[in-house]
RNA sequence: GCCCUGGUGGCGGAAUUGGUAGACGCGCAGGACUUAAAAUCCUGUUUGCUGUAAGGCGAGUACGGGUUCAAUUCCCGUCUGGGGCACCA
């Protein structure tokens, strides 16, 4: 009876199927739950490559663990389902015509059945696929659910959107502001007053499922938009398609409203560090503060030619010169001026504090200030960018008239215009005050933000109007180094501030920066370019005119799309100021040397007015507050984490339920659409399509039908990722006909307590996934906000690709050939020796052949084998040799090039010397191994123990097939401690001795703390010593073997259930072992009461002695220094230390 | 460039809290059984020197320093593989 492993796990198989062992229940009412434990893996997208040995290590890892847990007690959640929805099916139909839904089925088939091969312990009861209706049904429900919520920033969650619109009516959304900008501001009458539609586009600007214009990337090849994660290095990650920015209406997630809770909430997790830090460097948080420079109405006289470079004597520090007759201060008297200042705004008169109210936040479409300094006064109110002055005066003017009129002399000298109100006329009738006041504003510029807008927060959103130009840095502190600004190319301020001097050089830049594409850009990080506009800005702390450059270094997408440019304090502005000749400030002192910038965090700043002498830490939040309290700028929170782009030109992708009601897009669960019961149904199925084509205008195929255009519907489908961001959720009720999973069914599984599966998903899929969790968390239909506890990462398993070099030559008859070139020790090159028409033997070339002639080609792995110096010998390789050629997989069977060879080489010569390489498993590399291949060769058993034999789970290992022999020796000698081929059956009821009890215990011991660490290499090793161990006790003994079954239960199942049925007692029938107690570890069996210390000398051991673990050190000591060696060692002198560590070692130190 | 991870025999890897470095397996070499092969079993296998041998002495966990009775493990510096991010102000 020898272990006939195909036999086994056919039985296996067979009696788990009969019995149904894997499946798992939900607690019935009434009844008291066990302990939960929710085990899930990383579903796989079903391609058409079918799985390779690759695939199934975390599969493999999670369910042993799944079964460990279930010995241990607990009610295990282990499902399995596919990711269904995605572009590689769609791009296959577009080749082929298949129906993507057909291929998919297929695919699924397939993938299944390479999975029962394994033999897991998932529950296919509960199996989910996302482009299954009833499935995408709850996708679509989900994503209405965001679409009619928004995110309190005041609560800190998401709640449903009619309350925002109940707050709006009663007061406005003063305390509620735009996520998407603060532009728009209104009260409760001005809302009041909206139309139905103008209310929607209102709200739409709060949704978490939001529409908006945006730049995105799209692919002309594909013919579709992707997501930032789906663009690597400017190119699609799939099919490497150039790509570019498109402006396009699209579908939006609001992630970013929950980036605070994304990040704060990772400390909670148990996750590997990588990939928290993964998750925090994509939310990107950054501390700093938003600076407005102002932009002075009547610009200085643009420099002479040369752009900036002339720019010194404007921008002089030291003695702070400037040209009199344009700034709003006079600069000598700033300093003094801006305390009263101060003191003025804190303490306004209640005229004052009417009329703010009134003026403040752009209520009259345009930005005021208040008690702000212009030449040597301070104006109560100013409209600077229309030069317009509001004083009230109080009782003491009229005492002063005449510096009044001075006053105001001066100010018209300057270009302002000046209106006076007393405090009576603004406390008795503000209404006609303002009236008055809007009289004499000219117009404000274009570009205000209306309500209609629905601008998205990818492209820039530049703060603050007209007026001013602000930047986002994390630098405040360094505030008085900055030596320029820089405007994004495409920042909206350009056009309005660049001079005619400077009009055509930064059109012609501009012109120049759009026609770069995107991977041009990448591909030349550090080159320095950049455009002069004549403007100058000015700075709010010191008055200097700061020069406003254009630079494709300054991204519009984030921040403000504008920079403060500090020189002496940052690489980039330094490169970019020695580029350009801009003269640099220094604001380190010593540590700045005029080489590079000093960048780093640490000491004084220095020349910097009255932060001069403070620390970093210290300067920036001094600099913060004087900004805000000058109104010029305020501290701010920026992240790097954009919104995420939601739809997709796409057809195979769950449909969205929103149908277009005069252009305004509506639930279909909401009036006017809910009252037609087409329209209004979930789930919204996919209708079938005649082609894959994208529709007009890069809309989706979708738009090709005309029923569907007729009904109005989003033509979009929804990303990959919408069915992966809630399907942990569905396998605890996959088929709940009322709700995507019952509250009681949630609230007893909660968490996902282990996920399992690669990193590539760090920041596209566990993201999303936490942000769906924490809405519906939020919105109270799930009781926890994070959806994975443990994130196990499991590493990827590589395949070995081998190469021939080949040649290409004609033979006498001028039938060309591929020549397989041998190498005789080196790569000496011969001429050839030998032809054979069929294909050939071997060729070898000259050396003047042209190396261009030479040809690489990748070896079929699962076609030869190679020995360990990379020869493919004749005896391992039959006949035939085949080769890809780099062709396309699917035509790769028929277009194969076979290359024959004999094995007749040069004298002695008995091999073909192959060079290889280890890379990533994949189909067009022609290095996969099928675990269906590994199975028929060695069974499923000895294949999951050998994927977890290799290393640690989390490590990246090349597949070596050969060590795969050690692990399958040992399975068989596991069991012939149960049975062999003389005897049979050989297992015996004799009592076990201590030795064999020791053995077990061990055992036991090792495996539990290995399982609790997921370090199942070292769990293997172990069973291999016990086996080891138990085969030279001769062993066979029930009371060990059968512990040691339920043991190895997790790792092996099929050989388990086989054994643990063969040791029940005769004709009774017992449970599958699935279902018994993991074995309790007793110290009684394993304590010692000696131990072999080492013995070392100064720190190296010498020699062994044995003590009792309860011997006294004294009599220890004693002992040791009586050893023959240790007086060797001695030498007659008495040692200067003894070092006894109990149960570990002893040191003599000499 | 920044962040995260690693670097141990011919190979995959082990050493869990600072306590006998190289467990376990592969490969390789030699041997047993066999007509032969497969299968199985046994022995050896970090390295240098030394010894007939048992053994002895030394070096050694990328490299150079340090802390310690004791360092693969902790600290500092350098080199290097892998992964992620990348003009993010």
């Amino acid at each position: 009876m020898e272990y006939n492993f195909t036999e086994i796990e056919k039985h296996s198989k067979a009696y788990w199927n009969e019995h149904k062992v894997y499946k798992v229940n939900n607690p019935a009412e009434g009844e008291t739950p066990k302990p939960k434990y929710y085990v899930l893996d990383m579903f796989p997208y079903p391609s058409g490559a079918g799985l390779h040995v690759g695939h199934p290590l975390g599969y493999i890892a999670s369910d042993i663990y799944a079964r460990y847990k279930r010995l241990c007690g607990y009610n295990v959640l282990h499902p399995m389902g596919f990711d269904e929805f995605g572009l590689p099916a769609e791009q296959y139909a577009i080749e082929t015509g298949q129906h993507p839904a057909d291929t998919t089925r297929k695919n699924t088939q397939r993938y299944k059945e390479q999975l029962n091969n394994i033999g897991f312990s998932f529950d296919w009861d509960r199996e989910v696929g996302t482009s299954k209706p009833d499935y995408y049904k709850w996708t679509q429900w989900i994503f209405l659910q965001l679409f009619h919520s928004w995110y309190n920033r005041t609560t800190n969650k998401a709640q449903p959107i009619a309350e925002l619109a109940a707050i709006f009516e009663k007061e406005g959304n003063e305390n509620h502001p735009c996520p998407q900008g603060d532009s728009t501001q209104f009260d409760s009458a001005t809302w009041n007053s909206y139309s139905e539609k103008e209310k929607r586009a209102v709200l739409m600007q709060y949704r978490l499922a939001y529409q908006g214009y945006a730049q995105v990337w799209w692919c002309e090849a594909l013919g579709t938009v992707l997501a930032n994660d789906e663009v690597v290095n400017g190119v699609s990650e799939r099919g490497g398609h150039p790509v570019e920015r498109k402006n396009m209406r699209q579908w939006f997630l609001r992630i970013t409203e929950y980036a605070d809770r994304l990040l704060n909430s990772l400390d909670t997790l148990d996750w590997s560090d990588a990939m928290k830090e993964m998750q925090r460097n994509w939310i990107g948080k950054s501390m700093g503060a938003i600076v407005k420079f102002s932009l002075p109405k009547n610009l200085p006289p643009a420099p002479p030619e040369g752009g900036g470079g002339d720019s010194q004597a404007l921008v002089g520090r030291g003695n702070q010169q400037q040209k009199p007759g344009w700034n709003t201060a006079d600069p000598v008297l700033f300093n003094v001026i801006k305390e009263h200042k101060q003191a003025q705004k804190d303490n306004p008169t209640e005229a004052e504090e009417i009329l703010w109210t009134q003026l403040r936040g752009d209520k009259l479409g345009i930005k005021f200030r208040r008690q702000h300094i212009i030449d040597r006064f301070i104006a109560d109110f100013i409209c600077l960018p229309a030069k317009l002055i509001i004083e009230v005066d109080g009782k003491i003017h009229d005492q002063q008239k005449e510096q009044d009129a001075e006053r105001t002399e001066r100010l018209e000298e300057l270009g302002f215009k000046v209106v006076r109100f007393t405090n009576d006329q603004v406390i008795a009738d503000i209404d006609s005050v303002i009236e008055e006041i809007k009289k004499n504003l000219t117009p404000p510029s274009e570009g205000e933000a209306d309500a209609q807008s629905t601008q998205h927060n990818t492209s820039p959103s530049f703060g603050g109007g007209w007026g001013e130009v602000s930047v986002f840095t994390t630098r405040p502190d360094t505030i008085f180094g900055v030596d320029f600004i820089v405007l994004a190319p495409e920042h909206e301020l350009v056009a309005q501030i660049t001079t005619p001097e400077q009009k055509e050089a930064v059109d012609t830049y501009v012109q120049y920066v759009k026609g770069r594409s995107e991977r041009e850009r990448q591909a030349e990080v550090k080159s320095v370019t950049g455009c002069f506009t004549g403007a100058y800005a000015i700075h709010p702390l010191n008055n200097n005119l700061i020069p406003i450059w254009i630079s494709e270094y300054v991204l519009a997408g984030y921040g403000t799309g504008a920079i403060m440019g500090v020189p002496s304090g940052d690489e980039r502005d330094h490169r970019f100021a020695k580029h350009f000749n801009i003269p640099i400030t220094n604001i380190f002192g010593d540590k700045y040397t005029g080489e590079d910038a000093y960048a780093e965090k640490a000491g004084t700043i220095q020349n910097s007015g009255f932060i001069s002498g403070m620390s970093i830490a210290d300067a920036a939040n001094t600099v913060i507050d004087m900004l805000e309290k000058l109104e010029q700028g305020n501290r701010k929170v920026n992240y790097r984490l954009r919104d995420a782009g939601f739809s997709r030109q796409r057809y195979w992708g769950e449909p969205f339920p929103i149908v277009y009601v005069d252009d305004v897009p509506y639930g279909n669960d909401e009036e006017p659409v809910k009252s037609n019961p087409a329209l209004h149904k979930l789930p919204v199925e996919l209708p079938m399509v005649e082609h894959y084509k994208p529709g007009p205008e890069g809309q989706g195929p979708l738009a090709n039908i005309d029923e569907w255009m007729a009904d109005n519907r989003e033509t979009n489908t929804m990303p990959g990722y919408a069915g992966s961001s809630w399907y942990f959720l569905r396998y605890m009720d996959p088929h709940n006909n009322n709700e995507f999973a019952g509250r009681n069914a949630t609230d007893y599984w909660k968490q996902v307590d282990l996920y399992v599966g690669g990193t590539e998903h760090a920041v596209g899929h566990l993201l999303y996934s936490r942000m769906w969790t924490k809405a519906l968390c939020d919105l109270g239909h799930i009781g926890f906000d994070e959806p994975f506890k443990k994130l196990l990462n499991q590493g990827m398993i590589q395949g070995n690709s081998y190469f021939v070099k080949t040649f290409l030559a004609t033979d006498e008859k001028g039938y060309e050939h591929n020549f397989i070139l041998s190498f005789k020790n080196t790569q000496e090159y011969y001429t050839p020796k030998e032809f054979e028409h069929a294909g050939v033997c071997y060729f070898i070339l000259k050396d003047d052949t042209p190396k261009s002639k030479l040809h690489t080609h990748r070896l079929r792995y699962a076609h030869f084998f190679v020995d360990t110096k990379n020869r493919l010998s004749k005896s391992n390789f039959k006949k035939s040799l085949l080769i890809g050629n780099g062709l396309p997989e699917d035509n790769f069977d028929e277009e194969m090039k076979y290359i024959i060879w004999d094995g007749k080489t040069e004298e002695g010569e008995e091999y073909i010397q192959c060079n290889s390489e280890v890379e990533k498993m994949s189909k067009s590399k022609y290095n996969v191994v099928n675990p269906d291949d590994i199975v028929t060769q060695y069974g499923a058993d000895t294949f999951r123990m050998y994927e977890m034999f290799l290393g640690p789970i989390e490590m990246s290992k090349p597949w070596d097939t050969k060590g795969i022999e050690g692990v399958h020796r040992f399975l068989k000698k596991l069991w012939r401690l149960y049975a062999d081929e003389q005897n049979g059956w050989i297992v015996t009821d004799d009592a076990a001795t201590d030795a064999e009890l020791k053995v077990l215990h061990k055992t036991i011991k090792k495996i539990t703390e290995d399982m609790e660490r997921f370090s199942f290499n070292t769990s293997i090793s172990q069973f291999m010593i016990t086996v080891n161990e138990l085969t030279t006790l001769n062993c066979h003994k029930r009371a060990i073997l059968e512990p040691l079954v339920v043991l190895i239960c997790p790792f092996a199942p099929h050989l388990a259930e086989e054994l643990w049925h063969k040791l029940g007692t005769k004709g009774a029938q017992r449970d599958s072992v699935v279902t018994a107690v993991f074995p309790q570890f007793e110290e009684k069996y394993v304590t010692e009461n000696t131990k072999n210390y080492p013995i070392a000398i100064n720190g190296k051991p010498r020699v062994e002695m044995e003590f009792a673990l309860d011997a006294p050190q004294a009599a220890i000591e004693a002992a040791v220094l009586a050893n023959e060696t240790v007086q060797k060692w001695l030498e007659g002198n008495a040692p200067k230390k003894f070092i006894y560590v109990k149960g570990k070692m002893i040191n003599v130190v000499i």
